[in-house]
DNA sequence: CGCCGCCTGTTAACGCTGTTAGGATTCCTA
DNA sequence: TAGGAATCCTAACAGCGTTAACAGGCGGCG
């Protein structure tokens, strides 16, 4: 009996997912300036304008994209996050960011690396829930950095808290953001990343921690 | 005498600073995206087309503000450079990096955070002479590296400098450039940046020293 | 059964982009 | 004064994201 707009609305969600399947793909094979909503529908065997029957516009396409990639990130970091001791969860909570990074070098760069206009930039936070995956990141590592303040490793207060959390944010980030920009570039005799990256994560945490303890 | 040809190409060039000069602040006003070739012509007084006679196409014009950019970043490494000990050199090359960032962030945009088409890179590269600003930039800071090493301060060896150089230069990046893209969102609360960035870069070359010199 | 209406997809178009071609004007040189 | 180079403009092309207006097929209802 519900055969009839269910199957309906059932196509429209396949075809949403075909939709945004291929243009996974395809920003990962011709990066995101290299596709356009043409090739995009030409790829899914329709014209044009059909994708607007499922986004609003190309930047709603974009960021449903990033809600999708930034819950695996998410999912990564939780499974970092059943490490033993709090620091051990720190540092593989940066390790996870790092492997997201070389994993998944487009969402990647569409995540942290592509300015957002401004004018978007409320709407986004607007339409966006408190479980939100891109916001859950956050949470998890700033209670992760909580739980290591409170365990004595790291400075406590709220603002400490919030600030440390940037700055093992960025340290994950650095290295991992400069080879996805500048990677290519044969001036520059770039080491393995990996290792490199991690290194940064290691020493920011270890001098974190040794500020802290041999601080005031 | 030398009226008749030098005239003009003292006009050329002076033409050609006037662009890169409104260009600038153009850019710095509304964004690279939202600075167009015909609004470009406009603010200086002509329109599209001429901007050819000067420039091959816009990548190449970014490309001339670029270089400009890295020369002052270059220049206030320098002035970084000549602080006593090496680690406070490293440290405060990596200060200055930030400065630069947060003073001038949307050629730090253009230089550090924006991806360059694979095609293009190999031919900047190839007219690209040793002495480029944006090469001596990293120079900088590998010679810093390696002096700290020899110092004992850091591991030594040809791959173990220029890996620690990249992690120096990623602890610099990690939280400007975190800023720099997600910095306008709400949904974060921002400590206030440079005090941020630079205890990323304080945690790293402690954790950096400290790994060092107790480890093997 | 037959018609009506929605859903789906199309083609055509708008305004914008970077970029190129061709013609006019002007000014220096011979 | 005639020629040529330098300079700038208008017009145009191909492509972009996006919207409007129109065709065909399928479901629900009399």
């Amino acid at each position: 009996m519900p055969t009839p707009a269910h199957r309906r609305q059932q196509d429209l969600a396949a075809r949403r997912a075909k939709i945004l399947s291929a243009a996974r793909t395809l920003f990962a094979e011709h990066g995101v300036a290299g596709v356009t909503m043409r090739r995009l529908a030409k790829a899914v065997g329709y014209t044009a304008p059909v994708l607007y029957a499922h986004f609003a516009d190309k930047a709603t396409l974009l960021r449903e994209l990033c809600a999708e990639d930034a819950a695996h990130l998410l999912a990564a970091m939780q499974r970092a996050a059943r490490a033993s001791t709090p620091l051990a969860k720190l540092r593989a909570i940066g390790y996870a960011y790092v492997e997201f990074a070389l994993a998944h070098p487009e969402p990647f760069r569409l995540m942290f690396l592509t300015p957002v206009p401004l004018d978007d930039l409320h709407r986004i936070s607007a339409g966006r829930s408190a479980d939100d995956p891109a916001l859950a990141c956050y949470a998890l590592l700033h209670s992760a950095v909580e739980e290591a303040a409170t365990a004595g490793d790291l400075p406590q207060g709220k603002a400490a808290v919030e600030r440390t959390t940037q700055v093992v944010w960025g340290a994950a980030h650095g290295v991992v953001a400069l080879q996805a920009i500048l990677g290519a570039s044969p001036d520059v005799r770039w080491s393995a990343v990996r290792p490199t990256a991690r290194q940064l994560v290691d020493a920011t945490l270890d001098g974190l921690v040794t500020r802290h303890r041999s601080g005031p």
